[in-house]
DNA sequence: TATTGTTATACTCTATAACTATA
DNA sequence: TATAGTTATAGAGTATAACAATA
């Protein structure tokens, strides 16, 4: 195989994964909008099923500290989590309410139901997909951000 | 399969798959960086093989018309495209100039040298994947955006 | 009247830096 | 001194609406 080759088909798997994830970012933000939640919201839902501290959340988003405060302020207006006192005094866990979880529930429900990997193959070739997947995010070179995120 | 099987398994899925889609943008805005233009500049480069006008752009970036303008500026300022007449003379085609072609080429080669997919898989499994991708684009659901970004 | 590009403006998402309270 | 959360502010990316010139 050329080198020519590779770089052309470097290139088309470049687009297709672009395309793909787009397509995977479009469907979850129609689903947000059907629950009548921002996006970045209901991120935080679904990574919510146990409480977690602040801290901890901006860790599972990857973002920083500051943008959770106001997220988790627009989330308890909305009615979706409470601050809770965790171990520490300064530590506040957010805890997803009954509301909080039915939305949860929703937006996992409708995920899977436009899910396109599920829709397009079947379950074998979805074992052989998701393998790939893990394969390709452990082989990622390190990323050396310019935004320490911190 | 249970039908909590496959919502468990609609969920890792699309986990990875979102996963995956931060990867390759990570990568690509860290390329970006390394060629020294800004994220939407190095991906409307990548468009920009043959001259476009900015309609044409503007719907290869899946962006609004307003959006080009000032991109169109910056790529200017930097000497990478020129406004050129078009057919009508309303038209204006963006080209790129030589400057601009060698940055497009850097690029390309810098997303071949990193691409995860290369380098996770070998051939025949990558036409495979490749292949699947394809098929979860074309079995997308239809998505009613509600920002018709016209 | 429809289309191309432009302008002015505003919105969403997210970061940085400095701060407070607690440890 | 280090950590959890907060505040104020700023920046990137992108949209909407109204407009001018051309078709």
């Amino acid at each position: 195989m050329s080198s020519a080759h590779i770089l052309a088909e470097a290139r088309r798997l470049s687009q297709l994964m672009l395309e793909t994830a787009d397509l995977s970012k479009d469907l979850f933000a129609e689903i947000a909008h059907e629950v009548a939640v921002p996006v970045p919201i209901a991120r935080a839902l679904c990574l919510l099923e146990n409480s977690a501290s602040m801290t901890e959340l901006a860790g599972m988003l990857a973002c920083d500290k500051s943008y959770i405060t106001p997220l988790a302020d627009q989330m308890e207006t909305l009615g979706l989590v409470q601050r809770v006192s965790g171990p520490d005094r300064r530590t506040k866990l957010l805890q997803l309410t009954d509301a909080g979880n039915t939305k949860r529930e929703q937006i996992g429900d409708k995920v899977t139901q436009v899910n396109p990997i599920i829709l397009a193959l079947n379950p074998d070739e979805r074992a052989t997909f998701e393998a790939m997947l893990v394969r390709i995010l452990a082989t990622s070179p390190q990323i050396q951000t310019d935004k320490p995120k911190r």
